[in-house]
DNA sequence: ATCGTGACGAACG
DNA sequence: CCGTTCGCCACGA
């Protein structure tokens, strides 16, 4: 229950949570296959909108850090702080960034399942 | 219903 | 490769 809801009817937030969710652990995703899998391809700027939205508590339940933008990249452009974060639990994960480019490698850790 | 906003992304130059 | 521009979407005021 990420947000408010009639009983049967799902917020894209609780859609976009359902689907980080399922990402395995050592592995990431871009905000924009998630819209795919969603069945729409544009929103990948709502989907970062849905992951803003996590409160402290559903961080703990919520794998967000397996997300990151179609660059390979950590985004979070407000919070310096929590990228590195972030990039600390991806690593802890297995999930490794180039130190120069700061990028990492979809080809070995990226998760990207087409429906 | 309309407007502003934002952890995005692809297209340009 | 880098910075800029534009398009797309859902949400809250």
């Amino acid at each position: 229950m990420a947000s408010k809801r009639k009983l049967g009817t799902k917020n894209f937030y609780d859609l976009v949570y359902d689907v980080v969710k399922k990402i395995p652990k050592g592995r990431v995703t871009t905000y924009g296959h998630i819209a795919i899998m969603l069945g729409n391809p544009r929103a990948a700027r709502a989907v970062g909108y849905a992951l803003n939205a996590l409160k402290k508590g559903s961080e703990n339940k919520i794998p967000w850090q397996r997300v990151i933008n179609a660059k390979a990249e950590i985004s979070f452009k407000g919070d310096p702080l929590r990228s590195g974060l972030q990039k600390k639990i991806l690593e802890t994960e297995g999930v490794f960034f180039d130190k120069k480019s700061g990028k990492t490698d979809f080809n070995k850790y990226g998760w990207f399942p087409i429906k």
